[in-house]
DNA sequence: GCAACAATGTACGAAATGGTACGTTCAGTC
DNA sequence: GACTGAACGTACCATTTCGTACATTGTTGC
């Protein structure tokens, strides 16, 4: 139960209708985020993110005007959802080298415990990002993200533990390759390679390596 | 033009049906490669595909057996086509360094230059790699990947220019990664970060940097 | 030439699916 | 308490979409 609305509950031994908005959006964006994660855009159906929802599929239309629209909310949501998580961090007290290996790590992490973010940016990469480009809200949430980066990076550069000419922009693509594919290819190359990737021992292994890759990528030498 | 039939072309201005089962077969699977990998399983349309084919949908039907058996074969013929690409690369020659630099540049081209086979992967791990799963000509096909890359790497610990204790397939995830997250991930982080990452000159960088980094990665001390 | 089977064209059916029309109930205002 | 707009339920429609029935034509072996 998200919230008991404006009003204390009245005696709940009601059966009549009971407005309450905010949580019905919620919900919706709720499912709809489960639901086109999982199926994609096209396999996602109304009716079934209806049925799923405690609200009616009419909730839906009311709310977000048609699939397509759906789908866009529930992209900006996912995105300002990581970006809350994202803030949390705080690198500045540390020493360059620890804060690069911290913010990798987090990445890495971050990335394996949200599957469904992962796979909306896959389902939008399919679309060719079109969606996202509709939304000015991602666009510049996404901005600072770099700036966390340069700014170690230049410390880092400035102390001499870390080699210059480097472009912060290429390091978090660095980062992002090795922590979105982790998650984005699990299923693919577990098979293939029949290797449980998943497994934590093999999630433990693999944090290493990338840490280890990127500490050593920008190691002076 | 696969092959000219068993017959000898006749006049060739006949306008009566001729059978050519093979080109018809071949002609769908080219037509459904460009579908699915443009929009995904539950995206693509049966019908759309038999407009483009010179066949029609009967025809589709008779040859695959329905919509996700035809996916299936799509999946197979690109694991394929990307087998018999890889087959041509010739290592043994190279001293360890060069070796494994090429498969890298190799690698990360390759999948610059086949985004349909990289987005049907994008796609078959949206459906947690269930059609990969059934089918075990994939999963021979790819064993020997990791054979290739296991020779160049205990070469190189025995020459003594690689690190020990690495394993190989950990190798390949990475070098995978890099160069999957090259393509997959083009359309979202070009919009986000403004930077046009298929411009030639990002592509040249990129391949630089990752190629860079899978060699410092194995690199003694 | 002719049977027998493979290959193909045409038209259609049934279910799924996105979206809407229309009516009803809730909650705040006067 | 009457009024109004927001919030919601139900039933429905039009189209799309996968798949098939049925008829027809090509091809091969004898």
């Amino acid at each position: 139960m998200t919230a008991p609305s404006t009003k204390a509950n009245p005696p709940a031994a009601r059966r009549r209708r009971k407005n309450d908005p905010e949580s019905v959006r919620a919900d919706i964006l709720a499912v709809a985020t489960r639901e086109f994660s999982e199926k994609g855009l096209s396999g996602a159906r109304i009716d079934e993110i209806a049925e799923k929802t405690r609200a009616s599929k009419r909730m839906i239309y009311y709310y977000f005007n048609d699939k397509e629209t759906l789908y866009l909310h529930t992209l900006e949501a996912a995105y300002q959802k990581v970006r809350l998580q994202e803030a949390e961090l705080d690198l500045d007290h540390l020493v360059p080298l620890e804060a690069l290996s911290r913010l990798v790590r987090f990445t890495f992490c971050h990335h394996a415990k949200n599957p469904d973010f992962i796979r909306l940016v896959m389902i939008e990469n399919i679309h060719h990002g079109r969606f996202l480009a509709q939304s000015e809200l991602i666009q510049s949430l996404n901005a600072g993200v770099i700036d966390v980066l340069t700014n170690v990076y230049i410390r880092g550069v400035e102390e001499g533990c870390f080699r210059e000419g480097l472009d912060p922009r290429e390091l978090h693509w660095l980062i992002s390759a090795l922590s979105f594919f982790n998650v984005s290819n699990q299923h693919t190359f577990s098979r293939i390679f029949d290797w449980h990737q998943a497994a934590p021992e093999n999630q433990q292994k693999l944090e290493e390596h990338v840490t280890e890759m990127v500490l050593r990528y920008v190691r002076p030498e």
